[in-house]
DNA sequence: GATGAATGAGCGTTCATTCAT
DNA sequence: AATGAATGAACGCTCATTCAT
């Protein structure tokens, strides 16, 4: 024991604070802040519960488990990242290939710095460390990697690169997308070497980035 | 994310007598895979001894903490890459940087497969959610980022790609290093498209990630 | 020291389910208990959850720690022997001091015999074992010795004895009080010479208090 | 994890510091100045090994068992006491009874409050709660006792207080002894009101037990 | 729809003790 | 005489989950 700042010696009922909205967006937003900020093992159920001022037994009247909080998770992340690249494709609309590519990989980038708590739990979760992640979601995942696959392809045959085996296409998208990735993930690990500014280095991957695609 | 029901007992636990050489070194081995397989917070000290065949408090008796193990295995991959750099710096002596830098790309790749469990624990962990990694450790990694740099820098200032701000060279060997861990994080967390070939993937990351620097 | 092995079980287990009032009251009551018997260290709350029939856990809805479930503890012993005092201080109106002291001192001497187990941790704990003690807990216990104090002046003053420096009362009161606690945890630690009558020493002890009071 | 100040990595063997002396008083030594500064629940055999500058397992060629070790102490605590006695008798020979009580008195606080290691392990634990002292060591404790009960018993001789039932100067004798625990037990469980100066209170409190004595 | 009470399994860690050398 | 390696049991505490109301 010895002299250590004491916790309250009493156990008190959490004071359900007002809620605005419905319970079930409470959750998630409250989960998603908490999920980045202290990882999925470090997530309790006790600690969104007592973010939303609700008691714990009710999170499972909306989610069957904490896995399945984090799937519903994941999947506003993946509808999130889905919509902007829809957006993204509207404002681009006739714009040539490579405008678009670079328009691309910016915001997957800046979504990725803006969102970390997303983008950690849509990319840098072991995909065997979870229960089974149900097949839509993975899905729903591929599909926004398709969309990048169209621009590239468009760049790539606007470049006269579309030679190579049938699946080079996929390949480079693949390659652009792990680079970019890195580029996110080796910022939100805090990895980045603190001698470095950040917007360069963002710059700089980008660049380097669509130099690997249009080679 | 609660131990999926895969094989349950890859790491089987050795008969308590049969275990061959030290103890130590018998729980740097297990944990390794225990940690890769369960990540940080999964991965118990009751987990490593059941595989281990010994008694928890003899983990102890070895590590001073958890920390401490996951510790001792981070140190074990960085001076595992730093030794192979050095080797691959011996085989190149006196070939041209641009062999020498894609030398090095497909070597880093190459390791990070060929020890995903090292490569997980060196790159893949969230630097906030361990207790202070030593600074010792640190700088060790980055020693090797900097052997890295150092061929970078070389090749630009071959292809007359030496302008640029003062931490050009900088910014060219972290987009690069960016990009090869994304090749390797994409295979190590099972996420490349299943209908991709990894040889040919991993060919492609490289030839984009070249590119990328001499550009 | 390690339990040596008396009658191992005067704290049945109840059988989980006959219980009869609330969760909270049996863990006070069976925590003190085994607190007087094992101390404090030595009382662990997994020996609490198997006296009281219920998971450890449960324990935990109740007291946010092994200290604040000990804290209680101390506080209900606090409060019923400043009861025990305001009885006596009713009964006792109008009565000569020395009478009221002596009604004090008996009163004191038998609540501790009564009640060892909150006798024990009321006064014979170190403090500096323990976390914090609460300060309101604190005010408490000294409230109890002030209203002692009261008694020892009046009779100071009637016998004229009230000389002295300052706080010539508040050490008389003090050494009447450590004469008492002398007494009590004699007996209750069970240090007391067997040859000697119980009733006969607490008697002795009384008279001897009080002659040094009125001396 | 989160951030904590790391202990150090390795588990270094303990530098075997030159110890002079034979093994068991050092280890008599470093155990003593522990258990007061631990308790005797948070006295650890590793500790103690530390201390000393041996191995765990060390202790054990001389103490049998943590409790052994324990008992020695006591053992010594009570030798000393004794012999502390005994000189008080040499330098009193001669003098009144009553001038030889209140040194006596004097003695007892002043060996309690400057060995408090001692006094604790000798006087304040629970005796049911260790394993079974040695009977050789109550002896030695009640022979201390039976000392002070001599003087007590000529004093009341030579007062004239001589009368009563048989046991009355033994009764007379443990409520002295309770008297002067109470206040040495008292100032060394830190529960003396700070506002009370401590030598006022032990002079208070002589007075006090020699008037009960002489009443 | 929402809750409070309860639980079993598990966590990192420490400890007294044993035993072969 | 002394040690290092090893262990089983225990500790305080947290967690995801269930269920009667």
């Amino acid at each position: 024991m010895t002299a250590v700042p004491t916790a309250p010696d009493v156990v008190s009922p959490t004071p359900r604070r007002e809620r605005e909205g419905d319970l079930r967006t409470a959750i998630l937003d409250a989960a998603r802040q908490l999920l980045v900020r202290e990882g999925y093992r470090d997530l309790s159920m006790r600690d969104v519960s007592r973010a939303v001022g609700c008691s714990v037994s009710s999170i499972y009247l909306y989610f069957a488990s904490k896995d399945a909080l984090v799937h519903a998770l994941m999947d506003e992340g993946f509808a999130r990242w889905h919509r902007r690249m829809t957006e993204l494709a509207a404002e681009g609309a006739g714009a040539p290939a490579a405008a678009r590519l670079e328009a691309v990989c910016r915001a997957y980038i800046a979504f990725g710095l803006a969102n970390p708590e997303f983008y950690e739990i849509m990319y840098m979760f072991h995909s065997d460390r979870m229960a089974r992640y149900p097949k839509e979601l993975f899905r729903r995942a591929r599909r926004n990697l398709d969309l990048m696959g169209g621009i590239v392809a468009e760049c790539r045959a606007t470049f006269g690169t579309g030679g190579g085996a049938g699946d080079a296409a996929a390949v480079a998208t693949t390659a652009l997308w792990s680079a970019l990735h890195g580029t996110v993930s080796t910022i939100i690990a805090d990895r980045l070497d603190r001698r470095l500014d950040r917007d360069r280095y963002v710059e700089g991957a980008v660049r380097f980035a669509l130099a690997g695609v249009l080679a």
